[in-house]
RNA sequence: GGAGGGGUACCAAAGCGGUCAAAUGGGGCGGGCUGUAAACCCGUUGACUUCGGUCUUCGAAAGUUCGAAUCUUUCCCCCUCCA
């Protein structure tokens, strides 16, 4: 019988490759194991690309595995070439300690934290990697590897075959990240690395390695990349990257990313995004399709800001686009009752507000009717906000495009 | 070290003395259609503007010219071939 852990990986779509599944369902079948997923700290926060990275660490957590979360701060100083055109900038030590701190902050909220021996082994692997000794390494670790090799996996071949520059110091990731897969399973006993399917090479070179150094099976196990309907990478919105730090993104901005799903990605986005069970969603199946994506976005947002930011967020989603309305979760910007008084042009409200980027760009929009002050069309670029705008609430909604409503509130 | 090719807007790529704020494609944004979807169609895509214009952009700097993305010089960077 298969492995129930890899079962529920396979069924909802985590699966993308694994370096021996059999072998890997009898070990995790007959005792609880210890499996890591590096991430990278070049930002402050993760994106939703790394989510089902995350999804998978509460996965083992729910089959009583133990989760190692590597937070890369040797690696990051270095920068993995896999899937980059350009080398990537150096980041300041400072900063990537920063960004460190803030990332951990995202697993505290996805991984159960309680049980000791479920909980989440924070490393990073500075520790070990900031003090190798350069010709020790070479000698014990190097000799493991063949340029051979090396340039034989797609993040290095990509580089050479377009003709694009890959520093030594890219070259050695996959070492680095190979020995971080070593030293884990010396020192935490960790016998599983998992990854996206662009770790494919880095991960199967940890293998190898322990294979070689201290003859220990262990094993790799990679998720699809995930690509959209549409073909484009996941994780974009109009407002750029969708991050898991309502500090970057707020709830609300979260909640709408799922809510616009693709038609053809929702069933896929639930399975591999919520805790709902598969049976479930297969008979969700036939629902109407926006209900659907209602609940998927409920889901995500919850389990991320929580069920009430999940709730607000679906009211004022009602509220602004099927009610035409206004809802108390959209962004509010706050002027001054002074101000009003003598009037704010509507091209430098929207400017300095950043609802739009520019005064040319606000000229444009009114141009083409895309702006709306409190439901009407606005045409006059010369129009002045005053007070006699305002409702008895003293609240003014404009809005730009079909999606983009902000409350202009009175202080 | 020698010989060539090249650096143009978010990306790709034309332009090679004036009509160039710069063709075209992709992407973005907006409008239409719809379901806050997809596909499709249309518009738009440097900034400021009293809508007359004005200012800043074609790797960097200097120069030639009434006038330069386009010509010259120097410098920086990338690529190819040879050693």
């Amino acid at each position: 019988m298969e492995n129930s852990f890899l079962k529920e990986f396979k069924d909802r779509e985590y699966f993308n490759q694994c370096t021996n599944s059999e072998e890997l369902g009898h070990l995790m079948s007959k005792k609880k194991i210890k499996a890591y997923i590096g991430f990278d700290c070049t930002a402050s926060s993760l994106h939703v690309g790394s989510l089902l990275q995350i999804m998978c660490l509460r996965l083992l957590q729910k089959y009583g595995h133990q989760p190692i979360v590597l937070l890369g701060g040797g690696t990051t100083r270095i920068g993995d070439p896999s899937g980059k055109e350009e080398t990537r900038k150096i980041l300041s030590e400072k900063q990537i300690e920063k960004n460190i701190k803030n990332i951990e902050k995202v697993f505290k909220i996805y991984l159960k934290t309680n049980s000791p021996k479920l909980k989440p082994i924070f490393v990073n692997n500075y520790k070990w990697l900031g003090q190798l000794n350069y010709i020790k390494f070479l000698r014990e670790i190097g000799k493991h590897f063949t340029i051979n090799k090396m340039l034989s996996f797609d993040s290095v071949k990509l580089r050479l075959d377009r003709e694009q520059s890959l520093s030594y110091m890219e070259f050695n990731y996959m070492i680095l990240q190979a020995y971080d897969f070593l030293e884990l399973n010396k020192t935490k006993n960790c016998v599983m690395q998992i990854g996206g399917s662009d770790q494919w090479g880095n991960i199967v070179n940890g293998v190898e390695l322990i294979k070689r150094h201290s003859s220990n099976q262990v094993f790799g196990l990679t998720t699809p990349l995930i690509t959209l309907a549409s073909g484009a990478k996941m994780g974009k919105t109009e407002k750029g990257a969708v991050w898991l730090d309502d500090k970057l993104l707020s709830s609300y901005d979260y909640w709408q990313f799922w809510r616009n799903t693709d038609d053809r990605d929702v069933i896929k986005f639930l399975k591999m995004f919520t805790d709902l069970k598969l049976n479930k969603i297969e008979e969700l199946k036939n629902e109407n399709i926006n209900k659907l994506k209602i609940i998927l976005a409920n889901e995500a947002t919850s389990m991320l800001h929580g069920k009430s930011a999940a709730t607000k967020a679906e009211k004022t989603a009602k509220e602004t686009f099927e009610s035409g309305g206004s809802g108390i979760d959209l962004p509010e910007i706050k002027l001054k009752k002074n101000d009003l008084e003598h009037g704010i042009k509507i091209l430098d409200l929207l400017s300095t507000n950043k609802i739009m980027s520019s005064k040319s760009e606000a000229r444009r929009a009114i141009k083409s009717n895309a702006l709306k002050i409190n439901n009407e069309i606005l045409n006059e670029e010369n129009k002045l906000i005053q007070l006699s705008d305002f409702n008895n609430e003293k609240v003014l909604k404009i809005s730009f495009g079909k999606k983009k409503h902000y409350l202009l509130k009175i202080i």
